[in-house]
DNA sequence: CGTAATTGAGTTGTGCGCAATTAAGTTATG
DNA sequence: CATAACTTAATTGCGCACAACTCAATTACG
């Protein structure tokens, strides 16, 4: 239990009752843009950039349960039940129960997204490049940001 | 026209390959994280964190055409009237024809809608709190936040 | 004046994110 | 062994975001 800045005085209220909700429009702004960006970057991929995300997992630690894929990604069921079936229609995935334990299934990847990866290696440097950031604030805001979730994942719970 | 720094040589490859996507990673962690919080806040309102903002700009502004929301909040159209028309079945707002541009809407608070504002004023205090973020590392955050997403609005449109 | 181009809202369709629920499988317990 | 508790996916429903489109109103131009 770190003690967390009071409500911040030295400022007035007026200011800080700004303050609070831009810095959560500016996130989503930056989300957005950024979801602007990533969309032209995968659009000859045919991939969302969740579902981008997705198969980044699958190539980095192969086969995974739906279960760990949502872990990683931070998303649900209700979220990756349709999106790994979109992938599956798209032919990039296979969907297998495991025969240890039936409730699981694990995604596999096919042939076609096992090679769509040479495809995407060159995504992330067009997005890197697209941001105009130093990989010093790349990396402050990257510490900014986990902070800041951090707290308000804290707050979500327990306040 | 200030020169972006450019691919960032300093590190590998594999290190770059990873970063930029979870800037945008950590920028929708902080975001969804963001709602949480706006939603647990907002929930004895009956508004959701879009609406809450909709409706920010209509008591700070007062009455104004669905295009003007639409360019404060950057949302267009397709979001914002099913969005206004819910919060008109909800009784905050009203939206009426411009007697001079009969294209514009005009959207007006209710009486309830502008009541709400007093039950709203606790919610930024809340949310700011919630971050456990200084006021200047939240100022360099919002500026870093601006710089990006300027930097990735521009991509979008010319690259 | 009359037609063309532009503008402002709205609608439709796709996909994401989340809450709540359901169903089926597994594990723990009496 | 039988039942309860838990786990894993899937489903449903709601709301947001965006693209593409339609429609009406306005403005500009010949």
């Amino acid at each position: 239990m770190t003690s967390p800045p009071p409500s911040d005085p030295g400022l007035p209220d007026a200011e800080l009752l700004r303050l609070d909700h831009q810095v959560c429009f500016s996130l989503q702004a930056a989300s957005r843009a950024f979801g602007g960006v990533y969309r032209d970057a995968l659009k000859e991929l045919g991939l969302t950039y969740p579902q981008y995300l997705a198969m980044m997992v699958l190539w980095e630690h192969g086969p995974l349960p739906v279960k760990t894929i949502g872990e990683r990604l931070h998303l649900d069921s209700g979220t990756l039940s349709p999106l790994l079936k979109r992938l599956e229609s798209a032919g990039l995935v296979r969907r297998e129960r495991s025969p240890e334990d039936e409730r699981s299934v694990i995604v596999h990847l096919t042939e076609a997204g096992t090679g769509l990866r040479e495809r995407a290696l060159s995504v992330p440097r067009t997005i890197l490049g697209a941001t105009g950031l130093s990989v010093q604030e790349v990396l402050a805001l990257q510490e900014t940001l986990a902070r800041l979730t951090d707290s308000l994942s804290r707050a979500g719970r327990t306040g």
